[in-house]
RNA sequence: GGAGGAAUGGCAGAGUGGUCGAAUGCGGCAGUCUUGAAAACUGUUGAGGGUCACACCUCCGGGGGUUCGAAUCCCUCUUCCUCCGCCA
């Protein structure tokens, strides 16, 4: 959520800069500054009517104390007008404030400006590319093939026991799932990042905290019996932990890694893109969070991105970093860095993780903030990125390092697998 | 699931209808003293709205009600604690 201050003072940069989005925010933030207006005024005459009947109803004490109560009583009879505005602006102010709040969540974040203009992921900026992509033999199968043919993956086992999009892994497959986040938690850890192990369903508040609602109920399971929702990833529970929260300058930087399973309900997907493990309703993924000084989020954001590359790079996989258009860009996000390892039988990019810093937009939402140096309180900054989701790891795991005598395990990994081939 | 108790500022803890945004203690911050530190002493120390700045307004778990007036009374929800039951 934008900070409404900031709509005051730098409407026109913020409608320029939402262009981007390809959104015209023109008529939206002009609503909202005219409800910021009335909500003022009406706040105004409320305070008026409420310090005159405070000021009442203290004289009437003093009067029934000093024994007078006739006067009391005369005074009395005019607070029935005072107490009839009151409810009235009180409504008003009420609903002014719940028509404004509607909209501001309806505006997405400003985007930083080294994001591209563009509308498709087409317009994606690739920023950095590395890695060999093999060779493979002409008979290289894509990784559903694979999983079938050494055992390690049951997605028809998913379907009878859940539905689509929900597999069993099995045998070596299981194994490799686990070496992959016990790997990235070690990797996360030694780079001062906290393990931390949270509740992987939320309520409501979580929700609109991260920014996953209102809007976008759709993509979340819902548990209407305890009103609770499966998490979508790790970043909802673990940057709620700050909602309402002052932090002291001297806390910064907070890291946090978590591993959790993640539910998605992607309604409407579907198609050979979704095929094995391209996307599912449940699946695991490492997250990495951090709360920073504003002055420093974007260094972090850039010592997030060369975290990420580390790992790919340890584990040999060819990847590419792209920087999201305006158009791709997620609804709270300010600037986005995807990651996109190289499928090799499939000939395609998969999106492993994803590196967003929010700036103030979530804080806001969170009320999450930081007394500074003046002793003000000042939204922080929230970050987070995927280092690394799983299924897509694994898909191209599975496909970069199938040879004829069985799937090569990555040397870091090892050790974690007690296992060097999958045959 | 059943029975009882509780929810107040960073923490502890008073306050049971009026001048209470709230005693006191601890903690935090600033100062005095000191070569420096500690101790001691003095001051200061919640959040939001509003204003050029004041004034002023709101907030004592959430929501609603009674009253001229609610931290205090009533209703309701949530959470926590104790006991019983069940249980990984």
């Amino acid at each position: 959520m934008l900070q409404l201050q900031a709509i005051r003072e730098e409407k026109d940069k913020i409608i320029s800069a939402l262009k981007k989005r390809n959104v015209d925010a023109a008529p939206l933030l002009e609503n909202v500054l005219r409800l910021d207006v009335e909500r003022r005024n009406t706040q105004t005459q409320l305070d008026n009517i409420l310090a005159e009947s405070n000021k009442l109803s203290k004289e009437i004490g003093m009067l029934f104390k000093s024994g007078k109560a006739q006067e009391a009583n005369i005074l009395k009879e005019k607070t029935g007008s005072l107490k009839e505005d009151s409810k009235k602006l009180g409504e008003a102010l009420n609903a002014a404030a719940e028509e404004l709040q509607t909209l501001l969540y309806q505006i997405p974040n400003v985007p930083n400006h080294l994001v591209p203009a563009g509308n498709t992921e087409e317009d994606n900026e690739e920023v950095f590319k590395e890695g060999d992509i093999p060779v493979l033999n002409t008979n290289a199968l894509p990784h559903w093939e694979l999983a079938k043919k050494y055992d390690i993956i049951d997605f028809e086992l998913g379907v009878k026991i859940t539905g689509a999009g929900f597999p069993v892994y099995r045998g070596k497959g299981a194994r490799l799932q686990r070496a992959l986040i016990a790997y990235f938690l070690d990797k996360n850890t030694e780079a001062g990042y906290t393990e931390i192990q949270v509740p992987h369903l939320v309520n409501e508040a979580s929700g609109y905290g991260t920014g996953q609602l209102p809007d976008k109920e759709g993509q979340m399971y819902h548990i209407k019996e305890d009103d609770l929702y499966l998490i979508p990833t790790a970043e909802v529970p673990v940057t709620n932990i700050f909602r309402d929260v002052i932090l002291n300058e001297g806390d910064f930087p907070i890291c946090y890694t978590g591993y959790t399973p993640c539910f998605r309900r992607e309604a409407g997907s579907y198609g050979a893109h979704v095929r094995g493990l391209n996307r599912l309703h449940q699946f695991d993924k490492v997250e990495i969070v951090r709360v920073e000084h504003p002055s420093n989020s974007y260094k972090a954001l850039d010592g997030m991105v060369e975290h990420v590359k580390n790992i790919l790079r340890e584990l040999k996989l060819p990847y590419r970093v792209l920087r999201l258009c305006g158009g791709d860009l997620g609804f709270t996000a300010a600037l986005t860095y995807d990651f996109e390892v190289f499928s090799t039988a499939q000939d395609r990019w998969l999106e492993i993780s994803s590196v967003s810093n929010f700036e103030a937009y979530q804080a806001n939402r969170l009320r999450l903030r930081f007394r500074d140096a003046n002793g003000e309180n000042q939204l922080a900054h929230t970050l987070n990125g995927s280092s690394l989701a799983l299924p897509r790891v694994l898909a191209g795991i599975l496909e970069n390092y199938q040879t004829p005598e069985g799937i090569k395990i990555p040397e870091v990994l090892i050790p974690y697998c007690g296992f060097d081939v999958i045959d």
